[in-house]
DNA sequence: ACTACGATTAAA
DNA sequence: TTAATCGTAGTC
């Protein structure tokens, strides 16, 4: 059963000052939202389910620490709510939110998804394929990671610096808000080089969903 | 110009 | 456990 068919999706998209917060307190408010990406003839919703702060200036882990400032890192320097795509291992994308507020180099990385409408297009990115009836572990590896959800929803670096208010990529809360769910808050993954940073406890994922990336 | 490495993933 | 794979950033 498809979870909008338990509810009705009602989605109202967030504005500005939904992300003028520190990461970590942004980094808790996006989980249960809904991000979407609006292409010219297709349209992808996942509800966020996991996600890691990076808070600037003082975070070994973040790539804006100690103000660290470059062409890459430019847009978390920027106006909060939007988008901060880079490539990772030179093969993989990560989509980032721009939290706090200009010149405060905070985002929050978005490391795992629901897929909620569009699965079959999302499968086509994914594994090049239309999938009629997706296996269990391919529905599960859609998106429960901040590559393969990049993947799936067709995030490349052409969505670098895209405003998350704007009407191509999106974040939306569910106005019918029946989400009850319990947080988990853990350190961070693939930081092991960032000192006292990589035992910071800004991981945080929806309890028990099955999209969740890694459990350690 | 040269070089080392990473907010990951898939396969062994 | 390890290879894949290259943009980014630090150094020369």
């Amino acid at each position: 059963m498809k979870i909008d068919s338990i509810y009705e999706l009602d989605l109202i998209k967030l504005e500005r000052s939904f992300y003028s917060k520190n990461a970590v307190r942004l980094s808790k408010d996006l989980l249960g939202k809904y991000l979407i990406h609006s292409m010219d003839d297709k349209l992808l919703i996942g509800k966020i389910v996991e996600v890691e702060a990076y808070m600037g200036f003082g975070d070994k882990a973040a790539h804006s620490y100690k103000g660290k400032r470059t062409a890459r890192t430019e847009v978390m320097y920027g106006e909060e709510g939007h988008a901060y795509v880079y490539i990772i291992y030179g093969l993989h994308h990560c989509l980032n939110v721009v939290a706090a507020k200009e010149g405060i180099a905070q985002a929050v990385l978005i490391r795992a998804l629901e897929p909620i409408k569009g699965i079959d297009i999302m499968a086509f990115y994914r594994y090049g394929d239309i999938l009629e009836e997706p296996t269990s572990r391919q529905l599960i590896n859609l998106t429960n990671g901040p590559g393969k959800l990049c993947k799936a929803f067709n995030i490349t670096k052409e969505c670098n610096g895209e405003d998350l208010t704007g009407n191509r990529l999106y974040i939306c809360r569910n106005k019918n808000q029946v989400d009850k769910f319990d947080i988990v808050e853990t350190t961070r993954v693939g930081v092991d080089y960032a000192e006292e940073a990589k035992y910071f406890p800004w991981r945080f994922y929806i309890k028990d969903n099955p999209y969740v990336s890694v459990i350690v």
